[in-house]
DNA sequence: TAGATTGTTAATCGATTAACAATC
DNA sequence: TAGATTGTTAATCGATTAACAATC
């Protein structure tokens, strides 16, 4: 049976992780999982995987559990990641070289294909066979390519200043990498990368963890 | 009043950000802030603040709201942030050596005392004032300086060796880097740095977005 | 005093889990 | 057929928000 709840923003979270689980899977040579099995890779309850995959439809065989192939192909085409979405990167510092070196990103669906700064002494430059350009640039470039997706790897006080610009031009999809959160009409998204304010909430458990460690009920894959 | 709940995990994620904001204003010379001011910043509500903090205590004062300096000593001694964390680094490829040399990562109350890398051309040289040691090694120099959290940013296939040597060596918070769900003990924290999931959840949202840019409720600022 | 804003309670909203009929 | 596992519903659990008395 079909039903037409909109999918929770935290659901469409976990699609990739799956995504990535069942890509896994295939390179381990599984052909069938069940949502038990997937569950506890990804230390999710079965339960969970179910429903979230209900939003979208029903891929399993009872019995039988998930065609691990056919599973990610409906997943990958959900998230829209059958089509390649051209990303562009502001702000090529040592973060920004190294998203750009990463093999990472070079993943389903995505594909970096402009590099910007602000730095003259930067521009010109090649990094992961892409050449540095101009901050200035970023309007017409990201027009030019039709981008919707941008990474923003700029310090903190660049941040909103490349947002607007970004925002824009036509993006409506950022990742954030600047310790700050920007303003974005609602059209647009943002997400942050924030290790600094992820370890800053460790700490808040370690500190209360100190000798007794028995106190703790659960770090497990919190994500 | 004071009332004993615990605080839920989702709150002590929220606090690192209250911090940082309040670190801005004090930037700014702001000396007295409202939660309804510090929740337009950081795109939460002032009733959120306000219910955030009174699982630790009464910060502000009616009719005034909150001193700045005040309330952040009052977050960094909750996050156990008055003291120093000392952080290992595992895997000082592009990546690891961007967080080494990152500026961010010196901040309140952490601080990168070591790099372990697997590759024997890596150890030995420097980087960001520190000398990479062998993996082999994490082991010692955990116990030796009573390491309790580590940063891990090597391939997804050493991401669970890396993480149970750290576990036995007696690391209790772990900020993975590698792009796979890692298994630990109960009494260990592990939080994820995954760019790649957080672009492929954003591209749901873009394929269904195309053209008409008024089907969207709200994009702002999730986490 | 009048205006502003807190801390807290209760109401609402949303997400997770348990349970099970359907069925491979 | 017997065993396993799905998809879905309802129950539970948890987080957010609205509202307001207290009070600076």
């Amino acid at each position: 049976m079909e039903h037409f709840e909109l999918p929770p923003d935290v659901v469409i979270r976990r699609l990739p992780l799956y995504a990535r689980s069942l890509r896994y899977l295939i390179d381990e040579g599984t052909l069938s999982v069940s949502s038990q099995e997937l569950g506890e890779r990804i230390n999710v309850t079965a339960a969970q995987i179910r429903k979230d995959l209900s939003y979208f439809g029903e891929f399993g065989k009872q019995g039988i559990g998930y065609d691990v192939e056919k599973l990610l192909a409906h997943i990958e085409r959900i998230l829209g990641l059958h089509q390649e979405w051209p990303v562009v990167l502001v702000g090529v510092g040592h973060l920004g070289q190294a998203i750009a070196r990463y093999e990472g990103f070079h993943s389903k669906g995505l594909r970096i294909v402009a590099l910007f700064d602000s730095d003259p002494a930067k521009v010109g430059q090649e990094v992961a066979g892409l050449t540095i350009q101009q901050d200035t640039d970023i309007t017409s470039v990201v027009r030019e390519h039709d981008v919707r997706l941008a990474i923003v790897a700029v310090p903190a006080t660049r941040a909103q200043d490349v947002t607007d610009l970004l925002v824009q031009a036509g993006v409506r999809g950022i990742l954030n990498y600047a310790p700050i959160i920007v303003q974005v009409p609602e059209a647009v998204w943002v997400r942050y990368i924030d290790p600094v304010a992820v370890l800053h909430s460790m700490t808040y458990y370690l500190a209360r963890n100190e000798v007794g460690l028995f106190t703790s009920t659960n770090g497990n894959g919190v994500h």
